[in-house]
DNA sequence: TTGCCTAGTATACAATAAGTTACCTTAAAG
DNA sequence: CTTTAAGGTAACTTATTGTATACTAGGCAA
């Protein structure tokens, strides 16, 4: 009965979400405002598009820079850690391509 | 202005949830009885297997075969399109076990 | 000077998804 | 008889998501 200590599941638990692959691979050609970023993905929620990219920056997998201007202006862009997952989120891109 | 139809929504729509990509991935290396499946993922509790399994057989990534027995047989199987997934689902584990 | 605009986020509440527990099946073993 | 087996369903509780609304503070139009 070995226990399923697969790695499989640390990589679930950091992008296995609905929304994480999709805010990560929209940041991989280069730093967004967050409102650009968030209409690239229409069907986020305002709460769930905040949600996600707090939990990622927790993670180190992406940085925010806030300048400190009205009306407020924030950066996205994906850490070196982020940048490892490129070739899973431009394979799964290509993948959902050929549906 | 564009809507985003990025094909990467496509994936998440199939394989986008928690437990997809382990059911997928512990398929990987052949055909498996329900029992012995569901016990490679601990974590995961009996209704969300089932859901999970039933779900991802709707969208053809696996196969169910019963075998009129008691008690009842049952084994999952990758299809064409589940394997396709192969070097992802690794990708994705080789990922994790670098954390 | 009232009041609206902006972008990013926060909050309260409703809807949906996930997890828990109990229980069904049927044949053979104890 | 009663228990065990594997796989699954149904009813119910909790956790996660989604929706609608509002806040911030400087600039600008009326």
């Amino acid at each position: 009965m070995s226990k399923n200590i697969c790695p499989l599941n640390a990589t679930m638990n950091l992008i296995g979400t609905k929304w994480k692959p999709l805010v990560l691979f929209h940041l991989l050609d280069g730093p967004e405002r967050s409102g650009i970023l968030k209409s690239r993905i229409p069907e986020i929620s305002n709460k769930m598009f905040t949600q996600t990219v707090r939990e990622l920056e927790q993670d180190f997998l992406i940085s925010r820079k806030v300048y400190p201007v009205v009306p407020p202006k924030v950066e996205y862009q994906l850490t070196e850690k982020g940048y490892s997952l490129e070739k899973i989120l431009r394979d799964m891109d290509e993948w959902g391509r050929r549906l």
